[in-house]
DNA sequence: GGGTTTCTTGAGTGATCACTCAAGTATATA
DNA sequence: TATATACTTGAGTGATCACTCAAGAAACCC
């Protein structure tokens, strides 16, 4: 009996999400996710609720999205590899709406208002820093890593790092190649002494 | 002739800033500033302009706060030890509107729209590392930072993981000070061999 | 193909946005 | 004290905000 949407819900998520990584939250009006998504407002709030519903969506996407990136470099490459790999990928990104991560994005700008989506992005983060602490186990285990530190401060060390290098990519005037490049190298430090 | 306002121009960028600093471009509306600077829209619009020439001033004084309080540092401690103090300052910084950066936070916001406060930040972010970068060198100088390293790069490096970990700040569930002890610490492996 | 159900359309909602301006008020000089 | 010159007030501007809803269109089952 019912008619089916002509939409790929997915595929328009995968769009908000980009329109919102670049631009952020206050800077996505519902004209822009109307022209983006092609939706009339009417098709737009039956499928999503609201602008902070599919924010939300995009957000989970998103980070899903960048774990499994992580995932794949540590298919290709291991654990370690992984982790040095990590900063250039992510600078280097070519098609992508923004070098920094749209979770930390979210978090700065929604954080002082005590924004539901501001405690997400948190809970996105600590995912993502746990993924951080099990390649630095992982690694340790595999003995590229000096096995007496500990992957949890590591992991969050890392991140911290990532995301600043993150921020600093949407910088033209930098050269944010470059640090990526240290910043692997320098993870050559964390090698055991044998 | 004429009448002498009543406020005291300063304090009233200094509040705009703080509020910026805290709330961002778009989460700052000219009802949250008339009510911070108890001003009426035809005052503010008198004395200002338009918000953004105030959110130009704000910026601007928050780049000199920051670079004064850097200078404080090596006042007190020397090229070396301001270096080393300044990730454990930002961090604890009891009294301050937001732990990130008001900068960095401009830019992420605005950079995707073409704004020209985007391109401002831009500017004080090159300003803020060109003084890091004349810390390096002070600090090889004073015999404490190997004289091989380039200084300019260590200063790009620095500021990049300094804002990440400004940007870190900002999560309620990590401890932010141990990031930056952490940081302080591997700044020692930046001494020279001898 | 009729009937049911869902999706799509798009004008329209009140609220809020940054901003304006004419009128009133206070302070300086002459 | 008179007058000139600001500054202050606050209602009001059109534009845009996220969002609603009644009506029409399309796809499925029988």
């Amino acid at each position: 009996m019912p008619r089916r949407p002509n939409y790929d819900r997915d595929d328009l998520i995968d769009r908000a999400r980009d329109l919102f990584w670049r631009s952020g939250w206050a800077g996505t009006s519902l004209k822009d996710l109307e022209a983006t998504l092609k939706m009339k407002p009417g098709s737009f709030y039956a499928a999503f609720g609201s602008k902070e519903a599919l924010y939300e969506l995009a957000l989970e996407k998103y980070s899903e999205g960048s774990r499994a990136t992580v995932k794949e470099l540590v298919d290709q490459f291991g654990a370690f590899g992984a982790l040095t790999h990590l900063p250039a990928v992510v600078v280097e990104a070519e098609g992508a709406p923004a070098k920094a991560c749209m979770v930390s994005k979210t978090l700065l700008e929604l954080h002082a208002q005590n924004h539901p989506l501001a405690a997400k992005a948190e809970d996105l983060l600590n995912m993502m820093e746990e993924q951080f602490t099990g390649l630095f186990r992982q690694a340790q285990a595999d003995g590229d890593i000096d096995p007496d530190l500990d992957p949890a401060v590591l992991a969050r060390r890392y991140q911290s790092d990532l995301l600043g290098l993150r921020l600093s990519a949407e910088r033209s005037s930098l050269d944010a190649s470059a640090i990526a490049a240290e910043f692997a190298d320098s993870l050559g430090r964390l090698r055991p002494a044998n």
